[in-house]
DNA sequence: AATGAATGAGTCTTCATTCAT
DNA sequence: AATGAATGAAGACTCATTCAT
């Protein structure tokens, strides 16, 4: 049952004239390009792929593609999209179900780790995007974080009034958990060492929640 | 039309009899290139960067940059290393004469924010390299972290034996530092936002030192 | 989407029994993309009109058009053929019932023109038609007069022989005369006003008939 | 003497670095490209001409025709512009020493005729114009009428007001004439005949003056 | 050393045409 | 008969690089 004729016996109607339009193939075909596009720009860098090398390796020709997308620029944008909702539904499910403020936040950081780390070619992306669109005020990312950022800050000050967290403001906190994660994200990947960024989870967490200095210190330091 | 300079203010002293072949002048117009071409690939991408468009601003000819630099892709690389010279330079005199290490650690996270701040172009470099020389196995960056990866380990493990420092590797902390300025680095300059790094220092120190979570909660925490 | 005709205006009768076979359908639609290409090549030239948008004004897919014409070349050729064949008819209606030669001029010419201030789209196509097909030897337009020309001379040196007109040769005064409507009909196209052509036809013939010198100049030019 | 150079003894200041530009080898490749790109677009069409061709014909490479023209359509308009200043100047040159209104008219008639019957090519770029670039309200040949109009009018209410025309509104005969030559122009050439203009003077100016009927009918008519 | 005209390989994009359904 | 996805040849334009002067 792959196919999704308009039947004529169930909505009563003519049936239009011509061939019915195979919806389920369009979609398919059109994350194919997407995730083959995604591949090669991640692989060779936008500049550097062109889209005779996305046809060719899906096997189709080049016009095909422009069948989907209007030019090379919005294809890129359409992976860029396509890898961030991706990453959003990955972290959002993974999260879904925390009891605890805790919970949610390793969770969570672990969920971002896990999906980059299964799909490092949305990194890429990310860079790419920043390389050459630079006239785009913001980058799709940060679209992305600013759009959690205040359900974050929230958490934050509520562990902070909730005497949980020390007196820094939330605003601080997320930002430098922010800075960790991503610190950690494109330092991995930028480097060249592809190591897994999930086992980063405990020992930044470790670091976030009781700092570097030993018990010791912290009282003389206080 | 900039690079017209009156050697003698830089020489301070009178020419030389015979063929003066003005080894400053070179000098001199070489940096000229580098910097006029880091202006531009930062701030319009490499691929989007023409070398006419470097000669205009310079006021030159476009076979002028070929006398001094064998491809555009040698140029970029230069562009690079001659930022990254600054950027060692600019922390190795700041951190000179550090008289503790937490002097040091201190001292070199502002000295490291300060010249970004002041350069923001180099970041921009650093990302340009990774979106368009796909190949290069590590980043020039990286190639820098690596160089004093060791030596801050070290230093890291000596405050660790001295009970100064929780039980963590040393390689750990180093990691997380190195995550977190440069976790920041990118944010800052990756959102648009042209906010000031400086100021982080304090904070993030602040956190790295002592955590997030208030003494009540690390002493149950244990 | 104005293509679904109801058939049973057009024929007016009972559909005969068995397979319809709907000739009077497949005429209309000819005629329908007959005159949707037309308007589509004259206001944006042969070239500049792909058959998708002939297809999307019509409602119709691409395919279609395909099912009534070989090639596009071939659709703009049946176009033009389309149009002459229009721009006959109507002079030949127009010019049936002249009763003297003087009147079947005048009503020839104004036909002529008034065709042309009605459907200013074929003038486009005469002129898309040698802007793009060079290699044909000469235009449809030219057919047509070749076809009338002998008629005309003959009408002229009739009018020559009986002493009404000036001694001068049947085929030049067919020259002039055809010179001066073509030039007024591709002068006011060409020009973008889009002003009456047929208030031409008073003055043309007057100058025509008697010139511009007064009629003591015409002695002494004797 | 074919270079010019910036002579530093003439001059008297210094003399700039790197090779003098050789103003008389760019003007002449300009034009040597405008007339062969001239022809090619009146030979086969404008959409028909691909600038390699043109490249080729001329014996260089596809760039360098665009360091001389940014673009296609740059590059035709200059040939129009280029065609039609050859032709203003081939008239006035011819039309200069006028010594009689009738001489004027018939001298400009014939230069005209001249003009075309030499370069057949600049007819074919008006037709293109009108072909491809729709949307430029007027065309480059109207705009050089409107400029040649109110003169031409203001001679021919002249010749009314002395009583040697009839008294027809000079703006009538400036568009009698027009269409006449124009219509002579295009007919010819759209014809695909390659029959010589310039014969046509006199039998149009006979005409013109005199009209077609004879002295007897031209009586009667009164 | 400096100049800038010439080169031509490399790419994006368009669109007439085909054909399986 | 109608449909519209797929095709791929064609062509405009860019720009790093060369080299004669």
């Amino acid at each position: 049952m792959t196919y999704m004729h308009n039947d004529s016996t169930i909505t009563g109607g003519r049936r239009p004239p011509g061939r019915p339009k195979d919806m389920a193939h369009l979609h398919r075909r059109r994350e194919d390009i997407l995730e083959c596009a995604t591949k090669l720009f991640a692989s060779r860098g936008f500049r550097n792929t062109d889209l005779k090398s996305v046809a060719d390796q899906l096997g189709v020709a080049k016009g095909t593609i422009y069948n989907y997308f209007d030019t090379k620029n919005d294809l890129f944008f359409a992976c860029l999209a396509y890898g961030m909702q991706r990453m959003r539904a990955s972290i959002d499910h993974e999260t879904a179900d925390a009891t605890s403020t805790f919970q949610l936040l390793e969770r969570g950081m672990h969920a971002y780790f896990a999906f980059f780390d299964a799909n490092p070619e949305v990194v890429e992306l990310l860079v790419q995007e920043r390389a050459e669109f630079k006239s785009r005020e913001t980058s799709t990312y940060f679209q992305h974080v600013e759009q959690r950022k205040s359900r974050w800050i929230e958490i934050y000050e509520t562990l902070r009034r909730d005497g949980i967290f020390r007196d820094i403001p939330g605003e601080k906190i997320f930002e430098f958990v922010n800075h960790q994660v991503y610190g950690a994200l494109f330092a991995n990947y930028f480097s060249g060492r592809k190591q897994s960024l999930q086992e980063l989870t405990a020992p930044i967490l470790d670091i976030f929640y009781r700092g570097v200095l030993s018990e010791k210190e912290q009282i003389q330091g206080t």
